[in-house]
DNA sequence: TCACTCAATTTATCATCGATAAATTCAATT
DNA sequence: AATTGAATTTATCGATGATAAATTGAGTGA
């Protein structure tokens, strides 16, 4: 057999969907590839290259909103930049923690140069400017972070909850809404507080 | 040789401090404990339950401000509360990655129902306390994940960043504050939004 | 057509890891 | 002294990431 890098990326994120980060072993991967397992350290130089990749990937096919439109206000722009970012870290099983994992992603530097300028020219400070961008990023990755988590046992929570009445109460409306909403009343909460 | 549970997490993490998660081995630990590697199954059932004791240990040492005090108003006390959260992780090596991957700990539910009521009694509605609490929490972990990551090269992404001087001119404005400052400024940034 | 080259893969093998089964130790209890 | 049961050791398993060495096979020049 023969594989190509960009193979080996676009297989590895399907089995990631399949069987999760944790399970995600060189041998299934190549097994799925119909090739013999050292064949991959070839192409990558160990495991950690590979899932950098893949995150790399994700970030690439997903995350798209990057760039501010023309016209736009800042509020807008970050607001539909951190729901592109969640949206892909969102579009692949464990996203969040393969991507916290991962290296940071060079490609990412000229869009954060506009970023910076956009919102310079918007009137903000240098400094608030960067502390805006990284605050955003740090919440989506938390948020996704926890999304993701499969917490074992909602039930045994479910339980223990019921000795406190107001937090059982705050429980049952949390999980009236979904995680979108949560996400963007977090979001709003920062946005709110830049302006 | 006899070992107690209580032993056996404190070593788990003192060695936790010196190699780090990923490096952090049953046996190990067991050698650090002077003990056989199958002795630990006798006190915890797999390496996910000594790990999630691990992370309950962490939380119940160092993570204390979890009450407000007498006369305190919520923001102080969300502030305050946040950075004794943030303290908590960094007191271990890897302590955002261990806390992100263990299973939430019961005993922090009363703190969250008298919290809830905390923040009603200050004017807040429910559903607002919740997403405050919560993405706060979501920001701390993001925020301390990324503190503690070891970012291998940070050369290489210099050199990246010399192509583009508005960027270059923010990253050196960004390493002259420290993690704290940077912390300060996301809190702020959120406490500000939830006014 | 033949020899040579080099990218790419396979075969074989390692050390390490989490985990389990079975045998063993040893102090407390009867 | 015999028994019990908690706690540990010995032995071993399958899976994992990784490396070395041998092998394949297409392309190139003589």
């Amino acid at each position: 057999m023969k594989v190509e890098r960009k193979q080996i990326v676009a297989a590895a994120l399907d089995v990631l969907n399949e069987v999760g980060v944790d399970k995600l072993s060189t041998r299934l991967l190549a097994e799925r590839l119909g090739v013999q397992q050292p064949a991959l350290y070839w192409h990558f130089k160990n495991k950690r290259a590979l899932l950098d990749a893949m995150n790399l990937e994700i970030m690439e096919r997903a995350h798209q909103r990057t760039l501010p439109q023309a016209g736009e206000d800042w509020r807008s722009f970050l607001g539909e930049n951190a729901r592109s970012f969640r949206r892909a870290l969102l579009t692949y099983r464990d996203g969040a923690r393969l991507h916290a994992g991962s290296e940071p992603v060079p490609d990412t530097l000229p869009a954060l140069d506009t970023q910076l300028r956009f919102l310079c020219d918007a009137g903000m400070e240098m400094g608030a400017a960067i502390d805006l961008l990284v605050t955003i990023s740090h919440y989506v990755v938390g948020c996704v972070l926890e999304e993701q988590a499969d917490h074992p046992d909602p039930a045994t929570l479910d339980e223990s909850v019921l000795a406190y009445p107001q937090l059982a109460a705050a429980m049952q409306r949390y999980r009236q809404r979904s995680p979108d909403q949560h996400f963007e009343a977090g979001l709003a909460l920062i946005l709110n507080g830049a302006a």
